[in-house]
DNA sequence: TAAGTAAATAAGCATATACTTATATCAGAA
DNA sequence: TTCTGATATAAGTATATGCTTATTTACTTA
């Protein structure tokens, strides 16, 4: 057990990237759909730059991973980081977010990925 | 799943008290210990006030309760909590900190309760 | 290549956070 | 009751955070 504090001190970092209302949203809804920047803008009635740094942190620390297809940037969760399945047991007791991706495809602003 | 906002507000406030190093200690801490303010002064080097305010964060959300003996306060996770088993998924998967226990044994500042 | 759209970055600002020192409170001992 | 030690609260401060608007970058496609 020699890195305790840096497992201490990371599982800490990753805690309070999750302790925020909007993040924590954007990562229990890429879990299981992607999610490009301007869903996000439209989910979440917040400006892009705004969405754009949220999403920065999240990658930072390796939580989520990025890909493009045609002109829009597709975010979703990396369930291949070393930290996902700490993040998975958290995610998992959190209410269902789909109604948020049900309304963008009501509202017609819902972007399909491939 | 009406309270689905409300939800996700509270897991992000407790998300974001636990997101603090210290605190996020504490909590692993006293999941099995009890332990007054004085001990974490010496455990995490830090002024009684800091702890102070670190405790009354945890205690105002509901997630540790306090006990007097003697003198001392003794506070230790609140295992009745509504939240508690969310938090506990997350302090299971967290490196045991008994050794900080152990060392204030060995220094002799170990207050025992009971 | 030029124009247009999506996303990232820069800069600035208001608020929140985590600490400090100083002081108040409160229970137990003398 | 008075003193003492443990803890809580108050006040102040430096830094971090989360937002905004303005601008830049990077693809796509006409």
């Amino acid at each position: 057990m020699i890195n305790t504090s840096i497992e201490m001190e990371r599982a800490a970092l990753i805690l309070k990237l999750l302790g925020d209302k909007t993040r924590l949203t954007m990562m229990k809804l890429i879990e299981n759909h992607a999610c490009c920047v301007c869903e996000f803008v439209e989910i979440f009635k917040m400006s892009q730059p705004s969405i754009s740094q949220h999403l920065r942190k999240l990658k930072d620390l390796g939580l989520v991973e990025e890909e493009r297809n045609s002109q829009w940037t597709f975010y979703s969760v990396d369930k291949s980081s070393e930290y996902y399945p700490f993040i998975k047991t958290i995610l998992d007791q959190l209410p269902n977010q789909d109604e948020k991706i049900r309304e963008l495809e009501e509202n017609g602003t819902r972007i399909e990925c491939c």
